[in-house]
DNA sequence: AATGAATGAGGCTTCATTCAT
DNA sequence: GATGAATGAAGCCTCATTCAT
């Protein structure tokens, strides 16, 4: 891969990104596209081979920035990794909103071009959650029996659907605020493992 | 409106939700729905006037069943309630996975057309979970300070992801027991609060 | 199939066949047989489903028309019938000089899409010399052994090949002389036989 | 012209058999030439300047090959240097079927680009025949007024077309029983001519 | 109330060609 | 001599919509 190749796929991804956010995934065209890259609209299909292959590439370039932003939330012990991660989460709903949306909103349809890029979005972000539910009761401070997946996507898609209502219904409310409440539901959770 | 007429309408709802579970919301086509449907083309436009009334009305269609099923489910005292609410959205979401799939990917994404329907969506799910923690409060069974809105979309997400995650992953699991884990963490919850 | 729609294929047969005559097989596109059409691209679509449909109604439409000239030609008792048929090839070709090179270069390609189409064109034209050299042979006119399959295929495309040259080279030449070219050597073999 | 030059294009030469082949000629690109040649696609144009160049080219390559096979066939005596000829046409089809389709469907297209080459093909052969036929009659073999440029081209696509004819419905049938039946027929003519 | 033939804007894709390296 | 990334004109096809019947 040479580095004007990769140059270019930077560009189409980019681009891809601000014509979602801009005209809704519905008004993605390859012409639009390679317009707003600035390339020709051959280009797309010299290095992707197909609409439908830029935009797998496309998700998934998402996907790593999600996860990377999820990754570096989570630190440190338990507890405290637990409210950053779900802090991370709304972050980035924040942020890039319009790319969470498409994200969260293909992860869940039944497509089968995307469908193993749309799996990689959902464990990339669940497993997380799993493995620090997985560490808390490491440390003793779990009743026995809890089924840590589901619980794992439980706790990610109440921060999710939480972030989402909070972009919409009230976009001005500080993130901390929302943070807060769901960080009361989560120790409540942890208060009542440990007691 | 006539008999023959509201027939009509009914073939088109159903054909819809056909094709959308069949060739997933892209194949979704007037001329597909039409066939489906054993009507002509025309008659799609002489019913509804486009494709995106259909579809909206579609929609609703789904939503006043999706509403149906969690109203039936959420009777009782307010943890019964909780517990039956929960219930009817795994249900929910097992038996009409496809419907269900189509519902939410659609409230989330940013799209002008089916905008009112998809609030209506959120409002009617989510608000049935709030209020049921405004009634959890007035018993005094919480401590003081809950945003209940916040609080409602984070248990109604919760028990979303988690249904869906179920489907896709491990589909033969009975149902209570993916209800279990959801209860035990709403269990946690309410305890913690009242103590 | 209503009336009209069988006008509009009628339309786009001829609107084709002008196509081919004017900018040779490459030139043809689907822009521009329904513009000569007076009809939509869509139309086109509506109709055949696509190109290669269109294209091989389009061939089946064209040896229907030979087909017809052969066997008009072909009458009278067998020597007669020879000639007239001859006569009838060259006519053909030279009236539809662009349709005759069109059938029968497309009918030597391999080309998986025309393959039936292509067969149905040479089974047309060489399987009336077979059963004309068959209706000599049971005259008597026939020393035994001739393999007439192979025979009819030899004269029909000896008239073919005759023709094309004639047209290319030659094409003031009265068809009346090539004709009369072709029947000596005709006249040759049957006389060589019925000694 | 470089020995590297030199193989290089014979590379391309024999990827372009084999792709027309394969794929037949709507499936000749310049991208799969130059893969299956091993050559980047910039090599086709340093060479030939182009598509249309490339496929002259090749097409002559491939006139030689069949030109090569007919002279080497007419040998002898002129009736013996006859049944040589034919027997080489049905020999180079049978084994360059494909090239041989190719040659012959393009002969007769009417197609600007390679007009010159398609004249090529047919002199190459016809001649032959044409030249056979007057050796004959030089020979007194012959009653007077035998058009034998007609005849030729006649007695070449009697051969081409039973030849086509031989490798789609019967390949398997042995190349000297169509042979012998071609070989009546010219005999037939000459014997009757003799007379 | 329903039909279905026709439409045409809009999208996706192919591929011969160019050119800087 | 050869390369391969980039180009953009040109084609094919889809599909929501219209309208005469």
């Amino acid at each position: 891969m040479s580095a004007r190749r990769e140059a270019t796929r930077q560009r189409l991804f980019q681009a891809t990104l601000e014509e979602v956010s801009a005209h809704g995934l519905d008004g993605v065209t390859v012409d639009r596209i390679a317009e707003r890259a600035g390339l020709a609209k051959g280009t797309v299909y010299y290095n992707f081979g197909g609409k439908n292959e830029l935009f797998s590439a496309f998700l998934e370039w998402g996907v790593d920035r999600f996860a990377a932003m999820l990754r570096e939330g989570a630190a440190g012990p338990p507890r405290e990794a637990l409210s950053g991660l779900i802090r991370a989460e709304l972050q980035f709903i924040a942020e890039y909103e319009d790319l969470a949306r498409l994200l969260l909103s293909e992860s869940w349809r039944t497509n089968q071009a995307w469908e193993a890029t749309a799996l990689r979005i959902r464990r990339q972000a669940i497993d997380v959650f799993t493995e620090l539910l997985d560490a808390v009761r490491a440390e003793g401070g779990m009743r026995p029996g809890l089924d840590t997946g589901v619980a794992g996507s439980a706790l990610f898609g109440m921060a999710l659907t939480a972030a989402l209502e909070w972009r919409t219904l009230a976009p001005d409310r500080p993130l901390e605020e929302v943070h807060a409440v769901l960080m009361r539901l989560v120790d409540d959770i942890l208060r009542a493992e440990r007691a």
